[in-house]
DNA sequence: TTGTTACTTAACTATATGCTTAACCAACAA
DNA sequence: TTGTTGGTTAAGCATATAGTTAAGTAACAA
């Protein structure tokens, strides 16, 4: 639990990039290969390697080779598991507003706002 | 369509720090002041903010100062945000598979993977 | 066996990021 | 009016990130 670099931060960090969105947007609809993935964008080849080996490092995608082609595919519970992050805080949020909304239902006095 | 830097960018780089992550952790309970989300960390306060800041400025979160404190508070519909474009691009992925799947009960044949 | 395709590795560079310290300012408290 | 609290601004620094080019390798094709 008290690695070094945790999972999310790869993970969201890998998503920040629009050029590795873009690669995961193109795998949420099939695997591809490397330079499938490279053909849409303009830098070289290394440089789109890197950005996989980021999002493969991140958990969010998989690959494996085959003779000389490397496939790539998305990992959704890697996905799965930003997402949930993300879902977590925002419904604690909103289950606190609705706390609140009660609260102020049910009395007439000014509320603390915070504790 | 095609400005500099993304709202995506912007809001999965700030969910990509833990420091970050942790204050939207915190806020998800209730609005806070600059120096209770500080009290935490030991970082200075200036370091405190730049991360605020960039909270901020990815829309993460908002604040305003009264007197000499500024709160801070959750921006749920952001989160919402960054939440959907994940799911948009894992259920597409997961109806790929339907269907793949449908495709392979119906047929005998070898499918093609890539089209 | 010669060339081409599909990567891979290495070395380098420019900019961005995450911090620091020092100095400052404005609100409130004594 | 003097000090303290709560934050802000500015400058600087070390490391990380996103790209480059150049050179290599291994698979398959002719």
């Amino acid at each position: 639990m008290l690695n070094q670099q945790s999972n999310l931060d790869l993970m969201f960090q890998a998503l920040a990039d629009p050029t590795r969105r873009a690669m995961i947007d193109r795998l949420s609809r099939g695997p591809a290969s490397v330079s499938e993935l490279a053909k849409p964008f303009a830098m070289s080849l290394p440089a789109v390697v890197q950005h996989l080996q980021a999002l493969e490092h991140s958990g969010l995608v998989t690959s494996q080779k085959v003779g000389r082609v490397r496939t790539v595919q998305i990992q959704p519970d890697t996905l799965s598991l930003a997402e949930q992050w993300i879902n977590d805080r925002r419904t604690a949020w909103s289950r606190r507003l609705d706390r609140l909304g009660d609260f102020l239902a049910e009395t007439a006095d000014e509320p603390e706002i915070e504790t």
